[in-house]
DNA sequence: CCGCGCCGTCACGGCTTCGTAAGGGTTCGA
DNA sequence: TCGAACCCTTACGAAGCCGTGACGGCGCGG
């Protein structure tokens, strides 16, 4: 994923945001420095300022159009209606009107790599054992009997499998799975003992979702 | 299918959009342009701006009509109401406000061809179990019976026969059945409610058409 | 011209789920 | 062994989500 941005500032905040949903991002300053990044190493996704210096965002939109259909994603200035259509026109998928809320940017990139399906993220369906993790059906099975989750609750287990062996700290899962930035993590606590009831044997001594003292919780793969 | 639009931009994006998924474009720069073409080979549905130089849009469309019932989409400007009822009163079977993004034209496009049975994509045949979805019959077949579908019913039902298992959110279905980018969310629930009327042994507790709580609806196999 | 059917919207009520706080238990290091 | 930090458990209010019924507009056919 690419981001082209020729405010610091503005830039920095976006790539940091982008890359805690775990993305892959590199970053260019301006439009030639963009360009020539996406001939190099094509990325999946575009962000892209309107307004720069040099070479600007719908030159950048147009002669990246002219070379594929990588996804992008306009930030435009407040009220700019005008330059809102001529983006959408030259074949930007969406666009963001500044001032924007760094977590409103991800949520519509995630949306658009669901959409065009070309997300390389996590495999639609995770197994470990005796449980399946469905993502596009949004259930998860343990031998053979679909487990009662509810969403918050489906979302962590998704997150926990897909990275086995993995520790995370409450503050990890509050920004990979709850999407906060702050938050109460006790919130963590309590979502993890309720998925405890519904995945392990006995919940009094997990041995799946196993908790890591002084850090947060793990998955041990069965 | 013939893309009819002076700015050339705007036309070529259209068009590599349009060539992406499939079909075979031709361009016209302007209304003479268009109505000749249409004259020496018949396009199968046509795409037209509204605000042209000479024979403006509005023109096109009265005099496509009088000749055939070629499917029409409109590129009408932005806040444009006049001109969509205006459009949509010669006979467009369609309207994209600009701005819009190609992707979203492209989906009205299919829609289109799909609804007028023009086009021979997916499967015009789906089963499941005791259903039978014909959409070339545009008819929907319950152990037997034909079910009294109304279009938008029989369109959601098609989209999700045609994906089972998968779990799609209200915008999915906004998107991908309405071919809306924006709309009110309880327009699907309620829909998904109406179906259910016709399509649930016990609409209260929904067997196939299966709500997922905080997500949207799936379609179980039976 | 009128009636009917389809569609999109809205408001309301019930229910699920969520986040937080508080208290008791457990683990670790000294 | 003891204290402190950390974790588990429980309960509860609030918010969010879904289903339902009803209404007005619009197009279509009689």
């Amino acid at each position: 994923m690419l981001v082209v941005e020729d405010d610091v500032t503005v830039r920095e905040v976006v790539v940091s945001y982008l890359r805690a949903a775990g993305h892959d991002v590199s970053e260019a300053p301006d439009g030639a420095a963009g360009l020539e990044l996406m001939q190099r190493s094509p990325a999946d996704l575009v962000v892209l300022d309107l307004m720069m210096p040099g070479i600007d965002g719908l030159e950048v939109c147009r002669r990246l159009r002219s070379g594929g259909d990588v996804p992008i994603v306009m930030l435009t200035a407040l009220g700019g209606e005008q330059d809102r259509v001529v983006g959408l026109e030259l074949g930007a998928d969406d666009y963001v009107t500044k001032p924007f809320s760094p977590r409103e940017l991800v949520l519509r990139v995630d949306s658009i790599l669901r959409r065009t399906g070309r997300t390389s993220e996590e495999p639609a369906l995770l197994t470990d054992g005796d449980l399946v993790v469905d993502a596009a059906r949004h259930e998860a099975v343990l031998r053979g009997v679909v487990l009662p989750l509810t969403g918050r609750e489906f979302d962590l287990l998704r997150h926990l499998v897909a990275h086995p062996g993995r520790a995370f700290s409450r503050d990890d899962l509050l920004r990979e799975v709850w999407g906060w930035t702050v938050g109460d993590q006790s919130t963590v606590t309590v979502h993890v003992r309720r998925l405890r009831e519904k995945v392990e044997a006995d919940p009094t001594s997990p041995v799946r979702l196993v908790t890591v003292w002084g850090v947060g919780y793990r998955w041990e793969t069965a």
